[in-house]
DNA sequence: ACTTGTGTTCCATAAAATGGAACTTTTTGG
DNA sequence: CCAAAAAGTTCCATTTTATGGAACACAAGT
């Protein structure tokens, strides 16, 4: 071990809804004695990694972080051009709308774009989702070779019926889902991707499940591939 | 020194629009020999604190930083409930607007609202401004007691101006700029707190210089100060 | 093939992180 | 309001890790 992978584990815990940590919580998630817990995050204050919140005991990510989703979200060209299709789309059609990106088999939003409808889905930027369980993941997982969907979810039981999903995906160019991650809301995502870096993003729109027949969606699909396919 | 404050160095790196480092620069930046930045961007590639883009030497923040931000975001009630007044506010003018934070004598925006009329600002989130320099400084400026000013800005020969537009700001509630940051665009700003957390926002709408007389103006300074003084 | 700029590996030394225990502070509950 | 428990910090000898110089690889341009 060193310092910099305890470090890298104590950031890692804000990564699933959880916005706060304590000197213990971090001791019983890394199994390190209080007397490690205490320096670590002492070392991590004084470095500006983290922040105490008010006047508590409890840390947050320091500001820098800020700068460095930003600077993420920057150093990416396939992004920002993505974001503007998306804020585009959100400004046509009234829905929320999101780019996001996927990281093994979880995805996360980059940027959120807030419809501007009076029913509209609100915006929910840095919520990871399953990327087998997401219009946004599928359509990512869909530019996978399939040997690599194969070892992604290698022991996954449902491994067989994702891939045909995947194949469909594949062959309509789109993914769509309904009422899936959340009761009530739909979405119909696009990806593309940059074949020097291999990267990729998916662009979403998000709409109340009761808002949207089938050839709106097409429409919606259409807006969101006018980025180049 | 130790590694942590040498990480934290180079990701302070990406704070002011620079968006990747090579081993060279962080050498430089920071004073190291080549073997000790070689060795710590590595370390920091493994631990997940960077990541290498596409098949080049250059390293960007990885992708867990995208989480920390969220996280930092979620932890403070006050950004949330600004965010949906700033939204309010945009929705209702088509301005873009921003909620933002102080970090010493910079300013940076932890959200974004990006405006719908056909002439509006575009939203540049994660952008570094001089707290001084800017509406959204000077309004969150205005709520420190003047001695913590003065000792903030040290030195500073524009000091003696810098306190007299901040005793301006105070009485009347708001601040504001005409094309300061970028030529042909104005602000309001307002900034609320929590006394608990000893914390404080701004909330801000950016829209283009010909755009808003007087009356508008302090139509949007009323509906950004909505959320509570 | 040669130079130049850039990144990596190796090594002994110097500096750090580590965990247990004692100690202090804060929170909880009676 | 006080006592007990929980949470956090400091201390110290030991072990582990980081450090910088130099030699070694690798790439691109001349």
């Amino acid at each position: 071990m060193g310092i910099l992978d305890n470090a890298a584990e104590v950031l890692r815990c804000f990564g699933h809804g959880c916005s706060e940590v304590t000197v213990t919580e971090v001791s019983n998630r890394l199994g390190l004695p209080k007397a490690s817990a205490s320096r670590l995050l002492r070392a991590m204050r004084d470095a500006g990694m983290l922040e105490t919140i008010g006047a508590t005991r409890r840390h947050r990510p320091g500001k820098m972080m800020l700068d460095l989703a930003a600077a993420f979200r920057q150093s990416s060209s396939l992004i920002g051009r993505a974001s503007e299709v998306v804020a585009a789309a959100v400004r046509r059609f009234g829905h929320t709308g999101y780019v996001s990106l996927r990281d093994g088999r979880e995805v996360t939003a980059v940027a959120d774009f807030e419809g501007t409808n009076a029913l509209r889905v609100v915006s929910n930027i840095g919520r990871r989702l399953d990327a087998h369980k997401s219009s946004t993941g599928r359509v990512l997982l869909a530019r996978l070779p399939e040997d690599e969907v194969t070892s992604l979810y290698a022991g996954d039981p449902n491994l067989e019926r994702l891939v045909a999903e995947l194949a469909r995906v594949r062959a309509q160019g789109f993914a769509f889902s309904e009422q899936e991650s959340t009761p009530g809301v739909d979405a119909v995502a696009v990806a593309v991707g940059d074949p020097a870096t291999e990267e990729a993003v998916a662009l979403c729109i998000v709409y109340p499940h009761t808002q949207a027949d089938e050839a709106a969606r097409a429409e919606m699909v259409a807006a969101l591939g006018a980025g180049g396919k």
